[in-house]
DNA sequence: CTAGTTGTGTACTGATAGGTACAATGCGTT
DNA sequence: AACGCATTGTACCTATCAGTACACAACTAG
């Protein structure tokens, strides 16, 4: 008699709603255009984000901090410098999808939304700059230049990721980091 | 009797409605807070824009590249190429007030809010592109390359934007364009 | 000092916002 | 099969959303 529904747990909702913070911001996603595009209802949402739409962002800037600590901070801090700078530019790429993806940090960063994450906001750079730092370091850069050198990466990217959307052009995305991953190297 | 009231013109509020929609974005700018923060009643807005929320937008974009067009793009193509590229860095410091404010262009390519404005948002960072890499090339810069430069000076600026506003650190902004400035005319 | 135009405040609309309450459903255990 | 708990749909709440209507105030021209 009854319909088929399925069941979820907090652990596959939060990838659904990541998704949905990168296309339509904080103030964008609406609970209904969340509950219309995942099928997930309000009593699931409210059961397993007690605080609401906050909740549910911070939920998900969480998961993305621990993706990047895994699979980026952790590497450049650990592994061999040159091994671990490769990889980040591969794993940029293919987190962001050659640009066809955002970064939720960086987009919450632009507006108010800022406000209420600010410091997750801001130690999700700050570790991305400083182990990228200690990994040009640790390279034989000078420590004077490799404050620098990484914080132009990073913001290199994340300039890469609003120039390609804006021309919707996938190719700059690609063209740019490889250009920058080069000088990186190189200067 | 009557308490003294303040008579705007179209012109006046544009501004006005440009650093809100810069602080909240698309989304986040509703009505009542616009008229909280300008102390402009929802009579006069739509008297000046009938079209509401989206014709607002539309005429804040419209004076952002009116402004860029009058102050950057064309100096780029019409005065001399490297006093144009230096007055290019110094205006680019100057508007977007070394990182405290943020480029509203680039901010409504990252969410859904481009769809409203795609063409605009594109032909915004085109003929930036375009004017630089055109400068470039007559101060004597092989083609193959004008290109490739101008496309990451541009999203140098952009990321600038979102990494000083996440750290909260204008120093970075500011030195973050002086080694861009530098490197493009050097390398 | 009127007449017409350009602005403005106030009060309203229907729709949707985020959030709550709770009964019903499905699943793992015994 | 029956218990208990995690999960879910539905109905509902108040506040706020974008937008409309319109009478009134201020400036401008004659």
């Amino acid at each position: 008699m009854s319909a088929l529904r399925t069941l979820y747990e907090r652990a596959d909702v939060v990838p659904l709603l990541a998704e949905i913070f990168r296309e339509l911001g904080f103030e964008g996603a609406t609970l209904s255009r969340i509950t219309e595009r995942t099928g997930i209802g309000k009593g699931s949402l409210y059961h397993f984000f007690p605080g609401g739409k906050e909740e549910m962002a911070a939920a998900v800037l969480a998961e993305v901090d621990t993706w990047f600590e895994q699979f980026v901070y952790e590497p450049l801090r650990r592994d061999d410098p040159a091994e671990a700078i490769a990889a980040m530019w591969k794993n940029a790429d293919a987190y962001f999808r050659s640009g066809g993806r955002i970064c939720l940090v960086g987009a919450f960063a632009l507006d108010e939304t800022r406000e209420r994450f600010a410091t997750t906001i801001n130690d999700y750079f700050q570790r991305w700059i400083d182990a990228l730092a200690g990994a040009l370091v640790r390279s034989g850069r000078p420590a004077s230049e490799a404050r620098a050198a990484a914080e132009n990466a990073v913001l290199g990217i994340q300039g890469a990721l609003v120039l390609s959307r804006a021309l919707d052009d996938k190719a700059l995305f690609k063209r740019a980091l490889d250009q920058m991953a080069k000088r990186l190297i190189t200067s």
